[in-house]
DNA sequence: GAATAATGTGTTATTCGGACACAATACTAC
DNA sequence: GTAGTATTGTGTCCGAATAACACATTATTC
């Protein structure tokens, strides 16, 4: 689609989408031990964002956020939560983003609604990063992996804010949320779950005990060692044991400092 | 005013917030030893509901909170934090209330503005009840403490749902949040403290262990003793040392169970 | 086949938490 | 007044959890 075509779709989706209300979505993946977060560049400018959309009039507000990641990364994402809305009136005058709508000859109705002010509704995701190729939507031209404190500058808006709420979210909630099972592949290290864990929380973790009370919990199915590798001897590799993890992440685990 | 007066001056306002979003408070005090929540009854009808409205277009979503409630307190909470946003399509459908709205001879654009679907904002903010008598807005007759697991049947949407998540969140944080300073007199006892903790968490503490740990976290100025009291050792008063307090949440008061 | 590097498990000292004991004290009852 | 009583403030003890470190194991490399 060429701008006009896609100024045409728009203006038949606009009417449809709840009107001063956004979503955007904080997807985090683990890789290369360390945290990465998803961000977009958009076309003709050098500005990033956050994946984001907006609600439509008879849809979830969960599954308008579904649908907003599955457009950039084509998978359903199971780890999805409300981080929380970011609704000052002044937020979109900070990083101004001067997109292209600015400069094409939109209808009147489409101008008011970019131009109105937004409240939006932040979500967090974690994902495993190999299980898709990220894909840039209509308006940009890049959508990638970024290191989560190395994010490119500038981000729009108040976007570098979410990420930072995110980071501090996943901290504070490790022990109750199922980091493991949404960020590393089905089966695993005990090395990478811990480095998983120690990239999360920003510190090192002593290899001995974490192995040892982790073990202790139950949670993990253990299986054959993994017969590839170094010059060493071979780990096992691990599964979750879904239903005793999630029992167990109820009442915390509580092995981190 | 008279319902005419009260639906020509809503026709006033209604312009001046956003549509399709509103705010719910559910505002926890501490209480004859146990967490209570304010709610209101409309006039005519059996319908309770947590004191709610919406925000105006030129107003931060924060300071929409601090107004709905202030307009039912008189005064500011200090402690205000955002729950999460209740966005199901359905959500007014479950246990709906038919308001006066729909019985008057409303202009369109009201009867619009209030039949549309609504995300709405819940808000969680704690306060010490004695510092204010709440007052009923012009749609309802009632506004009055309940005990939070003994709230009046039926609320309206989804607002037992908000109780329930406020009940989950504050003893998930209460190792993170300023609960004694927000819920408590300036002055109180150790008993006090101790009393609000065990209303939050739902079950007993230790008391001389209690004393200990929060003692040794020198959070806590000592004062002179209680005079008036029981046939029994007077207990001493106690208030925050507000600095050391804030520094202490951060690392969380790590002494519950 | 020895060296290497990483894994899996054991050991120990210290801290922390929970249960309970006991002394101190302000009021009541007589 | 004085003994009794209820509650407060602090001390002690034991077992569990934690952190730091040691040691044995093993797949690969040279």
């Amino acid at each position: 689609m060429n701008p006009k075509q896609q100024v045409e779709q728009l203006a038949k989706e606009i009417n449809s989408y709840i009107p001063g209300m956004s979503i955007d979505c904080v997807l985090l993946g683990y890789k290369e031990g360390r945290m990465h977060v998803l961000v977009l560049k958009f076309k003709n400018a050098d500005h990033w964002a956050l994946p984001g959309g907006f609600i439509k009039k008879d849809e979830d507000m969960e599954l308008a956020a579904q649908r907003v990641l599955f457009s950039r990364t084509g998978v359903t994402i199971p780890f999805l939560k409300q981080l929380r809305a970011f609704g000052t009136v002044n937020r979109r005058q900070i990083n101004k983003f001067y997109s292209p709508i600015d400069y094409l000859p939109f209808p009147q109705a489409i101008k008011d609604f970019f131009n109105e002010r937004f409240i939006s509704m932040a979500y967090l995701a974690l994902v495993n990063p190999e299980t898709f190729v990220p894909v840039p939507d209509d308006f940009s031209e890049v959508c990638e992996w970024h290191p989560i404190g190395e994010v490119p500058y500038p981000l729009i808006y108040d976007h570098a804010d979410m990420i930072d709420y995110a980071q501090q979210y996943i901290r504070q909630q490790i022990k109750y949320q199922p980091m493991g099972f949404s960020l590393l592949p089905e089966r695993f290290t005990m090395n990478d779950l811990r480095g998983l864990y120690e990239a999360v929380l920003g510190h090192e973790l002593d290899r001995a005990n974490f192995q040892k009370k982790i073990l202790k919990l139950e949670i993990l199915n253990r299986h054959e060692k993994q017969m590839s590798g170094g010059a060493h001897k071979a780990p096992y590799l691990y599964s979750f044991n879904v239903e005793q993890y999630n029992k167990t992440l109820e009442k915390g685990l509580g092995f981190i400092s």
